[in-house]
DNA sequence: TAACATAAGTTAGAAATGCTCACTTTGACA
DNA sequence: TGTCAAAGTGAGCATTTCTAACTTATGTTA
């Protein structure tokens, strides 16, 4: 019988042989399959993920993950979770140390949008993309929310207004519309021609100029 | 043994008989199957899509598509060619009878594209959400610089220049990634809450003129 | 008009996937 | 130490994509 390490690697085994459990235990599954979940998202595509690739790579039988997850699209929610909480705190950590109220802060904000769309393109997509449409994972809203929140205070900072109002949430919505829209076509272009390269930190101060004025 | 409309029906009959063939020859199955497709695309969301299901809309067996396409893949672009084309002509139509030269042509290509993203959700996230990200179609990308030849145009001539350069370019980039992103967060909006509605002409005329300006 | 090459269908089936069910192992705690 | 629930396993079903080998219809050419 012998579980240990039985061989259905061959496939996996040299590529990426990672996170393999040590007895009929595996000690926390959960995040081994969210940890192999991202990676393999990231390299095949959000459409090419299956989950039983990501039981291969965890070393667990392919009923394993129905201990832990309802199903599949259960499964994506929770790496997109995991990739906008890692968002926030980038763009936490990015603003530190940026004077408060400047155009500096905004574009901050905005180049680390760009960054986390870049680096992590299948999170990115997976949230973003349409495929998560039917699930409205209350977290995944929240944690959207959050982030949009920061981008609320800076604008409201830089407008001079004491609070968020109308005019406030105008003006972050189309710079994040921006943004994101920048984000998508960034990576498409970056897949098909190579051409044309933008400088990204003028155009965010001068989009940032343009609408905060 | 009888071919004529031997029934797996039962299960798509009743809600959309359509398309059904005549004899053993469809006539025009390849057009029939992207028609089939393009509606389930829309209907179940580009990521439930099966060709199964297109087989069994068109009311062919699940062998026949392979007779026209190469693959899914093959087939879903197919469907993204033919609605690129369709958009690209309706946004030519809504500059039919608006001054050259005047925001409000910049401001109908914007709604002619927020229009087409949110009338058809399923086609506008298979082209830009990341499902088609191997294709490289020439005839797919080709489409798409097309019609971002015609925001180029009007840029170019909004800004009076004679020739479109770097500047006109750079303008038309902004344009487009401001609505492409809007195209996105108003269809995610519009799934998760409904409230805050917002006024898109005033929305698009307001940005025109920043950019624009 | 008959023959026939070929395009365009069909059925059958292999391999992979998502998920369920009944079973087994293990660790924690009374 | 004994027991129970949590967390694994293997087998298997339904569905999917795609291929292979076969059949039917069609249009061209002799």
């Amino acid at each position: 019988m012998m579980t240990e390490q039985k061989n259905e690697s061959g496939l996996l085994a040299e590529s990426q042989q990672q996170m393999v459990k040590k007895g009929y235990h595996h000690g926390d599954l959960r995040a081994a399959l969210i940890e192999a979940t991202r990676q393999l998202v990231e390299e095949k595509g959000p459409d090419s993920f299956s989950v039983s690739d990501a039981c291969r790579l965890a070393g667990v039988s392919t009923a394993a993950p129905y201990k832990h997850f309802k199903d599949k699209p259960e499964m994506l929610t929770a790496v997109v979770i995991e990739g906008m909480v890692r968002h926030r705190a980038n763009t936490l950590a990015a603003l530190e140390g940026i004077e408060r109220g400047t155009h500096a802060r905004i574009i901050a904000i905005g180049k680390e949008y760009l960054n986390f769309a870049l680096r992590e393109p299948g999170i990115f997509r997976l949230k973003f993309g349409g495929f998560t449409d039917r699930i409205v994972d209350p977290h995944l809203k929240e944690s959207g929310e959050q982030t949009f929140g920061v981008l609320l205070n800076e604008v409201a900072a830089c407008l001079g207004e004491p609070e968020i109002n109308d005019e406030v949430r105008r003006r972050s919505f189309i710079l994040w519309s921006f943004v994101h829209g920048l984000s998508f076509i960034l990576y498409d272009k970056q897949l098909s021609d190579m051409g044309g390269h933008v400088d990204l930190d003028a155009l965010l101060g001068d989009v940032a100029k343009r609408i905060l004025s």
